[in-house]
DNA sequence: CGCCTTTAGTTCGTTCTTGGGACTAAGTAA
DNA sequence: TTACTTAGTCCCAAGAACGAACTAAAGGCG
């Protein structure tokens, strides 16, 4: 419910531009077809961008008659954002260019006894070198995320933390997130789709749901956390409770279901080497993982029903050997006709997915203001909300 | 990606205006504050909306010092819509005041034969009394649909069935949708919430969930679907596979479960009856459907995470039955915290949810269109999607 | 070579809508 | 009666888009 003013009609219209032209290099007239604006309306707004540095002129087009158009793309590193990923075994920090690419990585392990506040003060060290410049930066991490508390993340051992102190810190606009909806978020950024599943299978389960367009994260960010449906097993998961699906579908069962049938390998490093050197008992192991996963996909589509689900997390390494058991057993388990053909893919960005994600919190907000990102004055240590929307919003609905 | 305009704004700020007054009446200035627009800008739009005969003034505040202001309310009976159930048992007809009141209702029983050709002819002689006059009709069945698709209801016995013809011959603007969907829609109608569940529980199981006052849907209409997540069950399932979960958590398999105990009773309706009179048999087979009932629910909060969950269906006879085993059982398998005391509470709108649903499809349009509702030209039959937004969509994101 | 046609892009005047200040209206308090 | 406060109207300036007229730059054709 947004207050419309003359301001937000031009935020609109610069929104639209730019979101056309993040699909490739286009005219002015081309704009105008596809946006519906009068031709001077997107010379003007053009103009301005080109003046913000933000639009930059390109090639001529050679059409077959009449005058050629000038080619307007997207400056490269006009803008960019941070991304981090506090995972169970390491830190990735990154940098995004607004138009996806990733100008740098960084990755390091951490000691185990690691805790939320060591973690984010390296993080802090880390970026310090690179601000100001980047729009903010996006931490996500394997847990349940509100605003800036993370509610539980049973992989980490942390729980009911209030980051907020510790973020305020940063020089710059921070978000928290999730790391399976931020690598949805990192897929939607890249191809724009409207209906996906980012499924994080490593030690635990998550999956990032993205519905029309947006990231679903529900009442307390817990949204998608289908590793702890509790099916019909009796085993003890990480969270406390007994018969979670991570403790069937998660890779820690893989390695276990290995050895049960007289694998040798002791971590899952080992049976991953294994599989691609062809052991039968490895391979075996993955087949039926990827047959448990070709069900839970079925379950998955009939939950949310994605037009398309990615594979990220460490058992993205496995998809070659996962894939084929996985569509069979998706086939044979669909409820629609449509889900049987259900497209599923390794992830893109692969490993980096979830810090891309974090990166991409602050530019689609970018692109959605239009590229009309307050400078703001950050009084409250550059919280993310107060790059939000102006938005006054009615009543509900 | 809307393309804005100078009628563009006048319609959020339409829009900011109706929404708020759908609270109650408010003045003029009240109006101003809460939008932030300026008073002239309100009194300008007010004046348009009083003329249309969308707005009524009111009575007059009496404010401790100042000039009492004019309070402005939403007209009763300025705007309707039609909604109608396609039910297993029966079928609901009735008329939506755009403030949520049912106007009228209207319930048939059916043929257990008839089809949706029969089905819908019947619904359109019924509803030709009242045209023109409705903003549309919204019809909602329990099955998978898609824009005037039926995909699959195994409950009638239907399946991927294109109903656009058998709709091009209704007077006036139609939509499909699902009951759980719809049900959804029409607590969100009423009372605005962003996140929640609706739960659809009778013969079969189904799940309208909205976030961010959004209705998840999916690729084809198959968000929510939990009634066909595969358990561990052996029972085969109305859809024609083993192992439904609504196999274990549907109505039918309370009378089975009753049975089994030694009861007596036939047909659910009996159950029902013996439960209210207080039959040790009957509270027993309903107190252990609570407990499988709040296992299922603390899997529907880690699936959407709803803030509040809505039960309906017939199942809302048994509310009071329900709660206590169900809520105990909550508490016990509760991911998070905030999930143990999740409001689970009987739909306003009771069995007529899913027709008030189907109404509130137009409504909510309507009051997202600011009411500048396009009385179109209707040239392909009054289909829902040519009252949609003038929308000029870039691509994604 | 010059003219016509076609498409790209700019300039300028009109229209629509908001914002803001001045003003009127209608009450309470002293 | 006067001062003060809040509600609501009126009028003008500002911002943005639209549309028409115009210039720019190509190819086709006689």
């Amino acid at each position: 419910m947004r207050k419309g003013d003359t301001q937000e009609i031009r935020r609109l219209n610069r929104r639209a531009i730019l979101a056309h032209l993040r699909g490739g290099p286009l005219t002015r007239a081309d704009l105008s077809r596809l946006t519906g604006l009068a031709k001077s309306a997107v010379s003007r707004l053009v103009d301005e961008l080109l003046q913000e540095g933000l639009l930059e002129e390109g090639a001529f087009t050679s059409p077959p008659v009449g005058r050629p158009g000038t080619l307007l793309h997207l400056r490269p590193g006009a803008r960019f954002a941070l991304g981090a990923e506090l995972g169970v075994e390491g830190t990735v920090l990154l940098a995004l260019d607004w138009r996806g690419e990733v100008l740098w990585a960084k990755e390091w392990g951490h000691l185990r006894e690691a805790g939320p506040k060591e973690r984010l003060e390296k993080l802090l060290r880390e970026i310090l070198p690179h601000v100001p410049g980047p729009l903010g930066l996006g931490i996500t991490l394997p847990g349940v995320v509100v605003e800036d508390r993370l509610l539980l993340a049973p992989n980490l051992g942390w729980r009911n933390l209030n980051l907020r102190p510790l973020l305020a810190d940063f020089p710059l606009p921070t978000a928290l997130e999730n790391d399976a909806k931020a690598s949805a978020l990192s897929e939607v950024f890249f191809h724009g789709e409207a209906n996906l599943a980012y499924l994080v299978l490593s030690t635990g389960l998550g999956v990032g749901v993205v519905s029309e367009s947006r990231v679903l994260r529900g009442a307390s960010g817990a949204a998608g956390e289908l590793g702890h449906w509790l099916g019909q097993g009796n085993k003890t998961c990480a969270c406390g409770r007994i018969g979670c699906l991570e403790t069937e579908v998660g890779l820690g069962t893989l390695l276990e279901h290995y050895r049960a049938l007289g694998g040798k390998a002791e971590v899952l490093e080992a049976l991953l080497h294994l599989a691609e050197q062809g052991e039968d008992l490895a391979l075996e192991a993955i087949h039926h993982l990827g047959e448990v996963l070709g069900r839970f996909l079925a379950n998955l589509a009939v939950a949310y029903d994605p037009g398309r689900v990615v594979v990220g997390g460490k058992a993205a390494e496995l998809f070659t050997h996962l894939e084929h058991p996985m569509r069979q057993s998706l086939e044979a388990h669909a409820f629609l006709e449509a889900h049987r053909s259900l497209p599923v893919q390794p992830s893109v960005y692969g490993h980096l997915a979830p810090a891309v994600g974090g990166a991409s919190l602050f530019l689609v907000k970018f692109f959605e203001l239009g590229g009309l990102w307050a400078e703001s004055p950050r009084r409250n240590g550059g919280r993310y909300e107060e790059v939000a929307f102006s938005d006054r919003r009615g009543p509900g609905v």
